[in-house]
DNA sequence: CAAGTGTGTGAGTGCACACTTACAAACAAG
DNA sequence: CTTGTTTGTAAGTGTGCACTCACACACTTG
């Protein structure tokens, strides 16, 4: 007994995130998900009820993440207003998505919500993450849906790799946002 | 002689959007478009290079008419403020995407950037699309990354079918967009 | 009408991949 | 040491799909 069936899904639940972000559901095997966490397809068959139960699971892993680097990064903020915590928020998920595999995976959930149980993972995440946001900033309506917003054009910025484009365009479009 | 290739190629183009919108790239057969279209799978790729050309085409063509109704949109404005030529842009664009399917193409489009084609093909979309709002509306670069950041909030709106979700963090996340 | 050109398809081919099954080794308990 | 349980895999199986090719029909031109 090398490892304990639970230590395992944890594991393959993080690769599982980063393999899924760069091609997304239909265009990533199984079997690379297996190999990037070092077991064979078969156990991952095992461990999860399909495909779909590991990307689904996988989903959960990736907004807990994201609420939890969120949630850690309002407790450093300057002040108590509901603008320093939506900026220490704010800075605390760009930092997180540095890597921007936790931001490509939530690009790829949204483009299979055609499958329910996808359309549910993300729905849940965000009630998860905006719930908290609202309550923790104190933030009115039009502010926390500025912070997804402007949370969402990070989406458009980082795919469509607008951070590499000089024109003025793509200068206006990710001007002020933070690192990506 | 049914049909000449170049207005086929158009009409297939039109209906790749559509077909592509609901599921992607790689979950789409290419003879779910061709059936749509009432031709053979086996014309379809006479027609265009590939699938993934097929893909890329489709989102020119996507992206041709996002600008064409923004286009129009600005025509209708009130006045000739920034504010209230962006104001009529957005106008156009909901009443543009209300039908789902060119909003649902882009998520789809932004979902597989990590082919370098498709990457270009959205650069190029939004680089058509943001240089004319930019330079139609005479808007500062905060008000046209604020057009953007809406736009993408949209697209979390639809694919997380969060009109449908009566709770308080859903409804400040949809507070004031118009109609999807 | 013969030859050429453009439009269109049916019937494959080969491969990738989701999922299964039969089997083996590590460990635990009596 | 035996029996049982959990972790793990190698080797399939079946199916769906991208892409091809040989062929047929429509229409034009000389």
């Amino acid at each position: 007994m090398r490892s304990t069936a639970e230590a395992r899904r944890v594991t393959v639940l993080n690769t599982a995130v980063s393999v899924f972000a760069r091609a997304g559901f239909h265009a990533t095997p199984v079997t690379a998900v297996a190999a990037a966490a070092g077991i064979s397809e078969a156990y991952v068959f095992r461990l999860f009820s399909g495909k779909l139960g590991l990307f689904v699971a996988a989903a959960g892993a990736c907004f807990d993440r994201i609420a939890d680097a969120i949630e850690a990064g309002a407790e450093r903020a300057g002040g108590d207003s509901p603008e320093e915590i939506l900026d220490a928020m704010g800075g605390a998920y760009a930092e997180l998505i540095a890597d921007r595999d936790l931001l490509l995976f939530q690009v790829q959930a949204q483009a299979v919500t055609d499958i329910p149980e996808v359309a549910e993972a993300v729905r849940a995440g965000y009630r998860r993450v905006a719930t908290f946001v609202q309550s923790r900033a104190r933030a009115s309506d039009a502010q926390v849906q500025q912070f997804f917003a402007y949370g969402q054009l990070c989406h458009l910025i980082v795919t469509a790799g607008l951070e590499q484009v000089a024109e003025p365009w793509a200068r206006a479009l990710t001007a002020g946002i933070r690192h990506p």
